[in-house]
DNA sequence: ACCACCATGTAAACGGTTACATGATTAC
DNA sequence: GTAATCATGTAACCGTTTACATGGTGGT
C-alpha cells in the first residue's frame, strides 16, 4: 500500500485539492502513516494519468488556481481491490527505542532529554487527537474511523504510562553504571 | 540512523557475523526496527571500508566461512556520536490501521479475518518477547534492554486490549452500514 | 523429497524524504 | 518584518525491499 491508495481513500470522502488532501493526512492518519508534497502531488499525477481520478482547475481571485480532485468510478473501483488485496501489517520504527536500547552508551542527562521529548510530543498528539475528534463531531465520521481514533489515544496512553513509570528507574540505573559507587578505576577506558 | 549504526551497536555486545546480527536484529529489534540480509551485509561491508568494523575469515567444517566483525575504537566513537546526535523520532506505518480506517469499504468478514490476524500476530509477539528476555536471564541484560522489552510488552498488551474491546463494536457498525435495509430486528434490540 | 538452517553476497526496483523553485495573502 | 497559510510542482538523493545466485547439513 503506498500514498497513491491512500489518495484515493481520502477522496472517498469527497473532492480535494493536492493540499487538503495533505491537510487530510496530517489530521487523520498522522500516528500511523506519514506523506508530504514530495510524494502527494507525484502519486496525484499518476492516478489522473491512470483515470482514477479526474481533476479540474478552479480559478481563485487573489491566489493561484487550484486543482480540485475527484475519485473516478474507476478509481473507487480499484481501491477497494487495494485494500482487499492489502494484508494487514503494522511496522514500528522507532529510533527513540533504539536510543533506549543503548541506554548506557549515553549520558544519563541526554538520556533523561530524551524521554522528556517524547513525552511533550505524545502529550501533543493525544491533544490533536483530541481536538480532531472534537472537530469532527457530529460530521460524517465513519466507526473506522472512531477505531483509528481510540486506538491511536490507547496506544499513546499506554506509552506515556510506561515511560512515567520506568523512566526513574533506567535513569537511576544507567547513571549507576556510567558512576559505579565503588570508586574502583575501570580498566575499559581503551585508548 | 541507518542498519549500520544498529550494526555497531550489536557489536558493543560483542563480535558477530552477519548472519549472527541478523539474528541479533529479530530477537531485540525486530518490534521497533526492521532489517534483512538485504542491508546488513552491504552495512558491513561499508563499515569495514570506513575502518569503523574489523573482520576475520574464520574457516569452519562443512560449512562456508564465515566473517566475524568486531567493532574498532573509532567504530565505538562513531556511535556515541551518532547515538548523541539522533532526534528520538518514533513512528508507524500500519496498513492494518488504514485498513480499520476504511472499514466501511470491506466486507465485515474480512474485516473481523484482518483484526483476527492482528490479534494472533500480536499474541506471538508477545510470547516471542517472554521467549527472548527467559532466554536472556542472567546474562548481560543492560537496563535499556529491559525498558524496551518492557516497552513492547506494555505497547503490545494495550493494542491487544483495545482491539478486543472494540472489535465487535466495529464489525457490527461497518454490518449495518453494509446492509442498511434490513428489517430484520435484532435478537437484543431493546431500541 | 522437501524444508529449515547456516552463510554470504549482488543488483535492480521501488518509494519516500528533502531541497529547490515560485509567489501572493494574512496575521502577529 | 517575519512567519504561517495557501498552492503546485520537480529532481536528486537515500535507504529499504525483493529477487537472484550458491551450496552443504540435518531433520520429518
Amino acid at each position: 500500500m503506498d500514498v497513491k491508495t491512500l489518495c484515493l481513500g481520502v477522496l472517498t470522502e469527497g473532492d480535494k485539492t493536492g493540499y487538503e488532501i495533505k491537510r487530510c493526512f496530517e489530521d487523520a492518519f498522522s500516528h500511523f502513516f506519514g506523506a508530504g508534497f514530495g510524494s502527494i502531488y507525484p502519486a496525484l499525477a499518476g492516478l489522473s494519468r491512470a483515470g482514477l481520478v479526474s481533476c479540474r482547475s478552479v480559478e481563485q481571485d487573489k491566489r493561484p488556481d487550484k486543482k480540485v480532485y475527484s475519485l473516478t468510478a474507476a478509481g473507487h473501483r480499484l481501491l477497494v481491490e487495494e485494500l482487499m488485496a492489502t494484508p494487514p501489517r503494522h511496522k514500528v520504527r522507532s529510533e527513540f527505542l533504539v536510543l533506549i536500547y543503548f541506554a548506557h552508551l549515553l549520558p544519563p542527562e541526554r538520556l533523561a532529554w530524551i524521554m522528556d521529548q517524547m513525552i511533550a510530543r505524545w502529550r501533543q498528539a493525544v491533544a490533536d487527537i483530541e481536538t480532531c475528534t472534537t472537530a469532527a463531531e457530529g460530521l460524517a465520521m465513519t466507526p473506522g474511523m472512531r477505531f483509528a481514533a481510540g486506538y491511536g489515544r490507547a496506544m499513546l496512553g499506554a506509552a506515556l504510562a510506561y515511560v512515567r513509570e520506568h523512566q526513574a528507574e533506567l535513569v537511576g540505573a544507567v547513571a549507576e553504571i556510567a558512576a559505579p559507587a565503588t570508586p574502583e578505576p575501570l580498566p575499559l577506558a581503551g585508548d
